[in-house]
DNA sequence: TGTACATCAGTGAACGCGCGTTCACTGATGTAC
DNA sequence: TGTACATCAGTGAACGCGCGTTCACTGATGTAC
């Protein structure tokens, strides 16, 4: 176990960068350690603070990386021949309801955001600010959102606070209602031919 | 600084209840110890294990007592002779814009709410449905949910979801975007007269 | 009402634990000749 | 191409710290007579 080749250490950095964007965005930052992300790529502590001077430089590039898989996620998702609309009410749907037990980084780093002082407040804001710009599915016309269509702002943070209270409320008995809603009003936006 | 009187230990009791609210909601449970807890309310470690069996029980009370010191101030300002969908387009702009740095219990229990295992989540559960209950001003109807108007159910999904992303993002250019497209939606209710 | 005693709210030091971080060490990699 | 040496990615134990929790103790409160 000596010495790695520069290739191989380049690869380990970013399943280490991996590790952790996954499971920050399953349990939360606070709640998983260092010594766990290096255990989840079958590595020790101490090699760590050879690729990171902290744990929160890793959980600023975690968070980048986080935000750029969304985003391919999100063009994955927002990909086809129908108008943006329709293919936004496809994503809601998705969003509200998810297979996996993994969060949206605009979930589960908002938290650690919050906190005072962070640098992970301006990756943060560009992150969620460029799956913003794919909801509208106009990346790059950042400028723009000042005009943009107010039903598609809104239908945005009502998908993203229906997810957040429902992983905290788990079965309560409004989840599905407030769900349902944002996932109605997307439909409905699409079958009225919203601009996007 | 010997034993004190039952009324004296139950009014501590209370006090420590409410600080510990007060902190949670300014800066997330995880961020804050049980000593700073106690000497917010000029007490010692020591004395807090005579109240509460941990810091976990404690946090079930301070959430309750935080949902309800909310669902009182939201009575507060629910509270005219106006359409409830104008009073609601007041509550939404003072919770977009809020004056003081402490946050709304469902986003500020909602990281530990959603963390596995938790009695936090029926508190939760049961805290923000009392809260959205009285957004529809019909506080006890909690069986209609299915039914309500789901323009307020999205309305109060958004609110929530602008919030969220409005502290963690700080001042990225389009959280004003989205907190405005917010608040119009709640005054476009409100001029065009929806049922409540 | 007064006295003797048990109770127990609150103190403050100490405990055990897990965390982020450091460090001496290993040995394959990379380099100089 | 082969040899000698420096580099440094990764190891695993250890460190310091703050946390939640425990505990022996204090002395005013509450109670029994």
């Amino acid at each position: 176990m000596g010495r790695s080749s520069a290739e191989q250490a380049q690869q380990n950095r970013a399943r280490i960068v991996e590790g952790a964007s996954r499971l920050f965005r399953e349990r939360g930052v606070e709640a998983v350690s260092v010594a766990e992300i290096m255990a989840s790529v079958e590595m020790t502590v101490g090699g760590f603070y050879k690729h990171f001077a902290s744990k929160e430089a890793l959980v600023e590039e975690a968070a980048g990386r986080a935000f750029a898989d969304a985003g391919a996620l999100w063009d994955h998702r927002l990909a086809g021949d129908q108008r943006p609309a329709a293919l936004r009410a496809k994503l809601v749907a998705q969003y509200l309801w998810p297979r996996a037990g993994r969060q949206c980084p605009i979930i589960a780093f908002a938290p650690h955001a919050a906190g005072e002082g962070a640098i992970l407040r301006d990756i943060y804001g560009q992150g969620t600010g460029a799956l913003l710009e794919r909801f509208f599915n106009n990346p790059g016309d950042e400028a723009d959102l000042a005009h943009a269509d107010p039903r598609t702002l809104l239908l945005f943070a009502a998908m993203v606070g229906a997810r957040v209270m429902g992983e905290a409320a788990g079965d309560a008995p409004w989840v599905e209602a407030v769900k349902q809603a944002v996932a109605n009003e997307a439909e409905r936006q699409a079958a009225r031919g919203a601009t996007g």
